[in-house]
DNA sequence: GCAGCTTGTTGAATTCCATTCAACAGGATA
DNA sequence: TATCCTGTTGAATGGAATTCAACAAGCTGC
């Protein structure tokens, strides 16, 4: 009991750290939030990090976790939608986060957590694509590649803020055919 | 005249730091190649290298320019080919140098002048693209998006390499309609 | 109810960056 | 010959992530 007790402690501050770390991650960027300034947002000492965390990437890892179930949630509770406009949803939704995506693509080769993370994350969200685009009608032979081809475009959209004009006639170019 | 002699040394010094750094950066890569390894493989001093250059990301832009006109040849010297196939030759040429173009989008947000180079080189791909699929015939109302599109999947081939066989698939996906 | 282990927490290093500063050397200039 | 301009440098500076050794309690077995 008392062990559980303890658990219960240790998971709450972990989780106070990385609702900290989010809020700072998403807002001023992960390069640009020192694990000085995190711990002292979350009132402890920098080193303290270190007790909840093996490393700064790991935080990321944490915050991303958070981020993913939180989005997720909200897109599975999505009304009826053409695949089009679920692109659309999907790539203006996840433009608040962008710089985290961006974060994340860069130190990829650099971190062996926030790789597999990485993986994880692209074989989850072109599963749900594919299954979407099968749903829809589409040529069999022609969803392999297509679920690749919107991949890229979000993340390239993301990277390269479009108006909202552009970014229609893009997700509907992407799923006419 | 001695002015002029003058003017030559000091470019010959500063190309010669920009192919140091060309070398470190694209196999290396940016963040892993400190100025202190950039001075001592130049041959010189760590804080010499801001006597030629106001920092390091004015260094990536110097690298970043004699990488693009070295593709640029390259790319125009090619043979006649479909867009398709030339869609996949950029694809595989720039893998190369693909941790440069992470470094790039990476650093975009920070740094004006990689954020200007960034927006110049994007206008003159999408430039070329454009040209080459007009000739190909394809309906020109559907060519502003296809050239995002494709920008895009070729950023994402850069970024998650995948084999051969699926690399040329996308590519003839892309411009199959 | 006390000795000792475990879990957290911390201040103070350590190391590695990019970048700056002040001094210096040597050729050009007058 | 005296002075200036162009390069070059050794030695800071400041900030980052991370580590270390010490300390504080609470819990555990006796």
């Amino acid at each position: 009991m008392a062990r559980i007790k303890r658990e219960q402690d240790r998971d709450e501050k972990r989780d106070e750290i990385v609702a900290v770390a989010r809020v700072l991650f998403i807002e001023e960027g992960y390069e640009a939030t020192s694990i000085s300034r995190l711990a002292s947002t979350a009132g402890v000492a920098p080193n303290t990090i270190y007790w909840y965390f093996k490393d700064k990437d790991e935080v990321l890892v944490a915050v991303l976790d958070a981020e993913l179930s939180a989005r997720m949630s909200e897109y599975l509770a999505l009304p009826a939608m053409s695949p089009a406009e679920r692109l659309l949803w999907v790539a203006n939704n996840l433009e608040r986060v962008s710089r985290l995506v961006g974060t994340v693509h860069s130190r990829l080769a650099q971190s062996p957590v926030i790789n597999t993370w990485h993986e994880r994350f692209h074989a989850l969200s072109e599963e749900m694509l594919r299954l979407e685009l099968q749903q829809a009608g589409i040529a069999p032979n022609k969803i392999e590649a297509l679920v690749k081809i919107s991949v890229f475009t979000i993340e390239g959209l993301l990277a390269h803020p479009l108006p909202e004009e552009q970014k229609r006639a893009i997700c509907n170019a992407l799923v006419a055919n």
